[in-house]
DNA sequence: AATTTCACACCTAGGTGTGAAATT
DNA sequence: AATTTCACACCTAGGTGTGAAATT
């Protein structure tokens, strides 16, 4: 990554600078080039001048936008989900680009959510713009014959709302609307490329990868759309038909000491068998923590309560109910 | 990556084929510069001359190193451990450096290992050698301020004895002896630096680093003292006072089906406790399968055999036979 | 009352040596 | 008989939303 400062920071500076880098500002406004993935024809370096990016996971990244993307923004950083991932062509294989991303309020306005209505209505200007950054792609600089080669994905891209973040990660306001904004530099080897260094960048923005940033998510089915495609939300998704609503140890634990529920042993079996997820046997769940409560209250029982006397205690196929 | 090969590779082929690159050779002659961090003084170019390495993690280094270290190679590839790290000095903040790894043959001999005696003896003249590799540090090309910020590690090097292997990995030939080196190649902007590419480079071998590959380790103490100080390896370490050498779900299912040892359920709570890992609260073992299969046997027991009669067995504090 | 923070359970991803099986 | 391969249990490292607590 220092490499890419010495090459082309005069140039990067220059170019995007003059596109327009500073928010708030005109959504419409800040875009040289069209969201399409189509860059516009005039005045460009035949570097640029024929690239084309196509956005990766677009089904998925509309999908969210009809429901109104949230991303989250932490203190430490959140990576982005979906992750901007774009697929290019038309770059000139052996020149060397750096290829980078930013961020720009759509609008000038802060919003809060209306859980009655389940929409985000205006709640006043926005807030004092977060400092501009850019994150460059960590394998900048690069020839386009490989950048082309396969999608280039922007998966380390971190949001957080810490002004103060020394991370290097994007700055942005909670509760503020933002466009995410991809640009392709051409890094001129020719001494005098700081004169026209406009000619040797193109940006592009996808109107479906716009996004509400907030530090918890507002619209529950963004929340469940998040859990449905996230692999790392996989934890949170209900597969099983009797739905464990309450799938914390701590729920379980309650569950089991306020209501005086206790299995006898085959359903002692059962229940293990249930939460160790033998439905999905992939998913070896490390449960453990909670089984070991399990059995300690079974043991409890047995040494405390049952003993001899309720050994064969009547129980439903569900529940057992002790008769104490 | 890319940006690498336009500005050096020119300059590496020749800098580093110049000083011998080519296995197999002597070992002691292809070194220019000594192995204690002290570069050659004399025709070096000055952004290279000052240069000093030194080793990180070389106490473990040493202690592996008496003992004859092994590196494991396999097909898919597997890191180095100790990892390769190096602490650099005298660099010209501002220049640019190329910072990457090669493996020389230490001998032209093949070696096994003969457990009787402990120790490795000569079987035979090499192999043919395995295609010649060099291992780019993947944050080259970067300033010698960024290099000498902290600590240079190679931890994403791995090794192969796949001689096909198409994922850049370093290719070995197993049971032959290597010298890990590491060069500083400063990526010279002039011109015409290939004409005195000699001058640009400077190289460093630390004796205690030298390895046999192998495709699994032979010396037990090597395996003992990698399990002990490589962090991924922690599940083989026995902190029990009891030692579980047999830790295993398929050992510890065998134990209770053939020697008919059951436990009654104070003493199942405590095993559980135990096959947890109660004793180092910090690792959660996840063996589920294991305790689910103690589970199914003692409910088994409490369904087909027990019931009733048997409710109160004798046991003593460690087992329980059962009076059938 | 609205928003943010934080410890946490629960995943993904991948680095270890094991020991039986396969290969040379 | 020596060496290599492979599925596997068990770790490290770190990305998820949760829900109670803290902050604004």
């Amino acid at each position: 990554m220092d490499g890419i400062q010495s090459l082309n920071i005069n140039l990067l500076s220059f170019a995007l600078l003059s596109s327009g880098l500073q928010p708030p500002q005109s959504y419409e406004l800040s875009l040289p080039c069209c969201g399409d993935g189509r860059s516009s024809s005039s005045t460009k370096a035949p570097q640029v001048n024929g690239v084309r990016v196509q956005l990766e996971m677009q089904a998925l990244w509309q999908q969210f936008d009809q429901l109104g993307t949230e991303m989250i923004v932490t203190k430490a950083g959140r990576r982005m989900f979906p992750t901007f991932q774009v697929r290019i062509s038309g770059m000139d294989p052996s020149a060397e680009y750096v290829l980078l991303m930013d961020f720009i309020p759509v609008d000038d306005k802060r919003y809060r959510y209306a859980f009655h209505s389940s929409s985000w209505l205006v709640a006043g200007r926005a807030d004092v713009a977060a400092p501009s950054r850019m994150h460059f792609h960590p394998d900048s600089p690069a020839r386009g014959a490989q950048w082309m080669k396969q999608t280039v994905s922007f998966d380390t891209l971190k949001l957080t709302n810490n002004l103060l973040d020394d991370n290097g990660h994007m700055i942005l306001n909670s509760m503020h609307r933002y466009q995410p904004r991809f640009h392709v530099v051409y890094a001129d080897p020719a001494p005098n490329s700081d004169l026209n260094a406009y000619r040797n960048f193109c940006s592009f923005s996808f109107a479906e990868t716009r996004f509400m940033a907030v530090t918890a998510y507002q619209n529950h089915r963004i929340t469940q759309l998040k859990i449905a495609s996230n692999p790392f939300a996989k934890g949170f998704r209900t597969t099983d038909p009797q739905t464990w609503t309450g799938r914390s140890k701590k729920r379980w634990g309650q569950l089991f000491v306020s209501t005086g529920l206790l299995p006898p042993c085959p359903l002692l079996l059962g229940l293990c068998r249930i939460i160790l997820g033998e439905s999905q046997p992939e998913t070896k769940v490390a449960k453990c923590d909670l089984l070991l409560d399990i059995i300690q209250l079974y043991s409890e029982f047995i040494a405390n309560v049952a003993r001899d006397s309720l050994w064969s205690p009547s129980y439903n196929e569900d529940t057992l109910i002790l008769h104490i």
